[in-house]
DNA sequence: CTTGCGATGTTATCACGATTAACATTCAAA
DNA sequence: TTTGAATGTTAATCGTGATAACATCGCAAG
């Protein structure tokens, strides 16, 4: 049997729909994207989606969720080849985390932006945790054998190399990285970064 | 006589649109405005907008160099009381960025959206120059007191720096920087990134 | 001083995209 | 089978960016 069948109408158009709106996003490399576009792609009409969504930014939300997912691929990659709480495992979390922000710029943009309420933010930024666990966790490890008097600021050091690795990537995503510096190369200013802060006691 | 006499049909048009625009996006906290709005504001119709700006974009644009000139007060206000080339020096300006960012949180968001061409985007980065070039001043001083064997590398060291703060300011902004750590706090993150990127050899 | 053009404004009008309303179809349980 | 809930469809509304066509105002040339 095709296990691929449609149960309803159209199948479970909720998913089909945000999958569409990630193609969508991902072809035209911007998530500006219209309501009547996901339908056409997904060969339904507009207000169909809005039984399932309550507005565009619900369905910008879930796709949100699969960029979130995207990057935890990413990460968890980069932990193949990297023994753990290595200073090498750390670089390449961070390596992931701009390696994303370029390869999905769409994506990358689009997780950050500042709508929707708190309450979705919340929920996202449970989602995230995963994410940020993992640096964490490199991070704890990582002191806890180089500089284990520095292990109980884990939490704040992961906090701060992700706010560089964010201000890294989110400055080359805007293409304002090398305006002064030409010569500047994200991958390796996160690690200089990375090396400066694991070094000193936050 | 009245000083501010309408020379024209309104007057100059295009500076009140642009002020009331920047008005408009403080008082409402974002900068999701409407050309209807801000012609509203100014007691004109829409369309008279079009005789002095090509599209929204061009009037959002004037408004991201009024962003601009903001920055650049907080950061001129921000030396007023530390000696040049001190580490003082350098906090303040970070201090004054950070400020900036949550204190005028629609402008800082405007001015790192990612629209226009790239054409924009330049003329933007050189409006900005100012700006970084005073952080770069800094800390080429500092570092000629400090370590003057990482001089050479102070252009590097101030990009990082930005970045970081970029990354914190970008983070606070988003209301994200405390989703882990709970007692986070920006302008103290910025001091230990700032002293551990400071004494390390970029 | 008048005329006429260019700069500015105004009022229709469009086209589009997000929603919602009103109506139709299908699944599934009674 | 019948019927209501779920899910779709088409028609219609509204807000918004943008352009067209028409109206004014200020100034420079005669």
């Amino acid at each position: 049997m095709n296990q691929s069948v449609a149960p309803y109408h159209h199948g479970d158009l909720r998913n089909c729909a945000i999958t569409a709106a990630a193609e969508l996003i991902e072809s035209i490399g911007s998530y500006d994207i219209t309501i009547a576009q996901v339908a056409k792609r997904v060969g339904v009409s507009s207000p169909a989606l809005y039984r399932h969504f309550k507005d565009k930014d619900a369905l910008l939300t879930a796709v949100r969720e699969l960029a979130h997912i995207g990057i935890m691929e990413y990460t968890t990659d980069a932990q193949d080849s990297v023994a753990p709480g290595t200073l090498a495992h750390i670089d390449a979390l961070g390596s992931a985390y701009l390696r994303f922000a370029m390869d999905k710029k769409a994506f990358f943009g689009l997780m950050w932006e500042n709508h929707g309420d708190a309450e979705e933010r919340r929920a996202e930024a449970r989602a995230k945790r995963t994410g940020f666990q993992v640096l964490h966790e490199a991070i704890e490890l990582y002191l806890r054998k180089q500089r284990p008097e520095s292990v109980e600021t884990s939490l704040q050091t992961a906090t701060l190399l992700w706010s560089a690795a964010h201000g890294i990537a989110t400055l080359q995503h805007n293409r304002l990285l090398d305006t002064f510096d030409h010569d500047a190369d994200a991958e390796a200013m996160l690690r200089t970064a990375t090396r400066a802060i694991l070094n000193v006691n936050v």
